[in-house]
Order: structure tokens, then C-alpha cells, then sequence
DNA sequence: GCAAAAGTTTGATCAGGATCAAACCTCGAG
DNA sequence: CTCGAGGTTTGATCCTGATCAAACTTTTGC
């Protein structure tokens, strides 16, 4: 977050209006270009974190901005029942390292083994200064993350468990689509509590929407964390709520 | 949301870290300041909406962006199965008009009578390309928006009925505190549906948390659009889930 | 000011998911 | 290979909030 301005985080107005920088139509599939990538490299090192290592904690002097080359990272909070609520998922080519006041607002911890980026926050900082481009790549992914957590809060919104997962599914799928090509096969990498903490519901409630959507003949799992899709109709109907229920209310559980 | 490129939209990764900008410490509680607000005068004209009347409808063609200047308005999705999910309310000072391929994200309804400036996006555009000022002034408001839109999430993914409402409600005070002084009574402008749909949960639902709050004491309503919170530290035990049931359970209902 | 409409409260019932509990896999460490 | 810990499935029960329904209140338009 830029900085910390007491007035801005309690009365600032939001935006919701930012589809003006629109220019040509270029891909920009990356956050950084090569030549940019190249311009940071020399101020980053590289590192490496071990499934389920902890990379950094919520109130945390943030000094570093990650961006992750491999593994599958999750981001939380830590409610003062101790439950968690997971904010997000980061993949690889993610930047991660949001902060406040110049600490981290949430908590950090491998889910895989991990390779990243470390950048910084000091030399980062003044490379944006004078560099327009990166700073409108900012501009871009800042918007995308917001459409991610707008999708998020959209799923925890849906009262029904197979909705609520099948969406989470949906997702899960777009992030690992290539360039536009629908993938044969949904990798989870996370555990069944991690999704859980992210759709809003308890695990024991994510392993039975698994079952029931299994039973149904929705989804196929090869194991615990690969499945495919096999009835795309339904599904997608239960993700968007378009009443399924004709067709599969009728298996009990 | 800056443009369409569909690259960016599936695969752009996300970014998490943009506390990089943090300048001094001067305070921008506006978007815009005063002398930037009068450049964007030029272009801007007046509009007026009635309590009710919808602004724009989600996937229409977005000519313009909107400057709130009083009144309230709801951010809004309808789902498939036309249940309504509330994106944000939205208040004086905001800019609302988020689009995505040059088309609205969402639907625009007034909940009080608005007056609005409306900014041509075309114009905006071009005014944006050479002013540094406010493109910072962009970021900084995504960010704030990125902000409310965590939290929205957090609340969705509470469980329990009077802890949505009490941090729905620590919401609406924090965003009518004036300056961070606190405010001694909330408005809510908006019905008990639109808070059940932003917080999800039933309209009855809301009912029954309000009449729960006021059975415990802990608010009290002048009429059913003004109330003040009494009992604050109880207040806040069930807004953040600390325990607070040792006193308040033993209330049946 | 009245009637209609919209919004709110309250009640009763019901269902879906939370919770508690136990058995079962899976993977990694020794 | 075996053991153990962490993760997952499954079961049984309970409880909260959804849903249906009806009375009541407030607002709005004529």
C-alpha cells in the first residue's frame, strides 16, 4: 500500500474507475518485461523456503518484496480467535510483500517448496521513482489484485458448500490455464483446511463438497490433489448458481 | 480497471507489495486536491440521480467515470440466479466507475439521492496521460480500494450473524469518522437487504443481529437509520470474535 | 391524507453446515 | 521398513441462519 497516511486509510475515497490508461492493445502477460526484469535482477537476490516454512508474519518490518519464480504461497490473517483467514494464493510470477505503514498487513508461509525473488523494499523503491513503465505495470496488477479479491469476496458470499467450491475450482483453473488454453487437469496444492480458510468453510464441509461433487460426476479426482472436470455443464451451473438442482438434487449426499 | 488485455486478465500475476511509494508524510485525504479538482472542472458537469434510480447497469459501455459529491450509492453484481451481491457502498468523495474492456463491472444504483460530477472517460484519459500528480493520486485510491475490498472479504468470511453486522458497522463509522474523530452516532442510509447482501447474510438475519445487539445493550437505535454503539468493549469482542460469549451467551436470543 | 408499496419485524419450521469424534490414509523421518 | 504426525474422510449430532409466512411500519405517490 503507498504509505501510510493516517487520513488516507480512514477517509479516503475509493476509486472505482480505473479503465483510463487503456493504451494500444499490447500483451502484457508479465508484471516486468525482460529488460526490466534485468534492470531489477541486479538488485535482487535469490531464496528458497522449505513447504510450510513461515517467509514472514503479519506486523512485520516489511524490508522485502517477493517475487516468486516457483511454489505455491499463501497469504493470511490471523484473527484474534486464532482462526485463520486465508486473504490469498500467490503462484509463481506473483509479487508479493503487500505493506502498511511499513509493515506487512498479512502473514506469509510456503505451502510448497518455494524459490523466490527477493527484492528490497529501499532499492526498489528507488528504482520506481524513475521508471514510468514499472510503475504502470503497478498500476495493472494493483487492478488485477483487486479483481481477484473482488472474485474472492464474491465466492465467500455463496451460502452453498458446492457452489462456494466449485468457484474456488473455477479459479483455481483460470490461474493455471496458459495463455488462454483450458488445462486437462486441476492441480491443488494446498491442503483441504488452506481451501477451507479461503472459501469460507470448515474442512470437514470442503471434503464432502468434494464427495458430493464426485458422486455426481463432476469432478474426477486422480488423487488428493488433481482432478478434472468431467460434466463442464453442471459444474459450471452450480458455480454460478443457476439452479442444478433438477438434475443433481436429487442424489441425496 | 486499466484496459483489457485479456493476458493480463488470466494471467497477469498478482501484486502484493506497493508500499514503496511512501513519500513524507503528508496528508491526501482527497483524490484529488483543490487545484487539481479545478483543472478537472473543465470537463466535468453535474448529474442528479433520484433515491432508487439506477446510474448504470453492469456491461454497459462505460462512457463515464463519477465524482459522488453527495449521497450514496451501492456497488453492485447480479448473479445468475438474480440474487444481488453488493460490491461496496459507496460515498461522498468516491470515484466510482469501474470498467473492464471499456464496459462497467457492475450495476450503479442510488440509495439516497445523489448529485454527482460526471467525468467523460475520453476526456479523463487524455488528462491523465500528462499529469504525474494524479496518477499518483490513482494508485494511492486503488490501494485504498484494494484495502476496503480485503476487508469486505473478512467480513463474508465470518460465521457468525452479529459479528458480520458489528464489523459492518465499525466499517460504516470508521468511513463517516470525520478527520478520525469518532463519530457518536452511525447513519445507514441503506435498507436491511442491502447490508444482508453485502455482508451475507438474510435480510431477517440482519433483523434479528440489530435486535440481538440491542437486547445485549451493546446499541441502541434512535430510528431505524441512526443508531450508537453503547457498549463498546462488548461491541468489539464480537466484532473481532474475542470471546465475548461469557457475558453476552447467556442472552438466549 | 389516504392508499399502495416498500421495507421491517417477528414467528415457526427446516436444512445445511459447524462441531465433535473417531477411523483412515499418506508421506516423511528415522 | 516402520512409525508417527499431519492430513483426510466419514459419521452423528446440534445449532444457526435460511426460508416461508404473516403482521406491522414507514414511505411515497396521488
Amino acid at each position: 500500500m503507498p504509505k501510510a497516511r493516517a487520513s488516507i486509510d480512514a477517509d479516503g475515497p475509493a476509486i472505482r474507475a480505473v479503465d483510463l490508461w487503456a493504451p494500444s492493445s499490447e500483451k502484457t502477460p508479465q508484471l516486468l518485461s525482460a529488460e526490466e526484469r534485468a534492470r531489477l535482477a541486479v538488485i535482487a537476490s535469490i531464496v528458497r523456503f522449505n513447504k510450510g516454512e513461515k517467509i514472514y508474519g503479519e506486523g512485520q518490518r516489511a524490508h522485502a518484496v517477493f517475487n516468486i519464480v516457483t511454489g505455491v504461497v499463501k497469504a493470511y490473517k490471523t484473527a484474534p480467535d486464532s482462526s485463520e483467514h486465508i486473504t490469498a494464493f500467490l503462484f509463481p510470477d506473483d509479487l508479493v510483500g503487500l505493506s502498511e505503514e511499513g509493515r506487512y498487513t498479512n502473514s506469509l508461509t510456503a505451502i510448497t517448496p518455494v524459490t523466490a525473488y527477493l527484492l528490497p523494499v529501499s532499492a526498489l523503491r528507488s528504482r520506481l521513482s524513475n521508471d514510468a513503465g514499472l510503475e504502470f505495470h503497478v498500476i495493472c496488477k494493483l487492478c488485477h489484485e483487486l479483481r481477484q479479491t473482488q472474485r474472492h469476496a464474491f465466492i465467500l458470499s455463496r451460502r452453498q458448500a458446492l457452489s462456494k467450491v466449485a468457484m474456488f475450482l473455477q479459479l483455481l483453473e483460470q490461474l493455471q490455464a496458459v495463455r488462454g488454453e483450458r488445462i486437462t487437469e486441476i492441480y491443488l496444492p494446498m491442503s483441504r483446511s488452506d481451501i477451507g480458510e479461503y472459501v469460507g468453510m470448515s474442512l470437514e464441509a470442503v471434503s464432502r463438497a468434494f464427495r458430493g461433487l464426485t458422486t455426481r460426476g463432476i469432478i474426477k479426482s486422480r488423487d488428493r490433489r488433481h482432478l478434472k472436470i468431467t460434466d463442464r455443464s453442471t459444474f459450471d451451473k452450480i458455480a454460478d448458481n443457476t439452479n442444478a438442482s433438477s438434475a443433481a438434487g436429487s442424489v441425496t449426499q
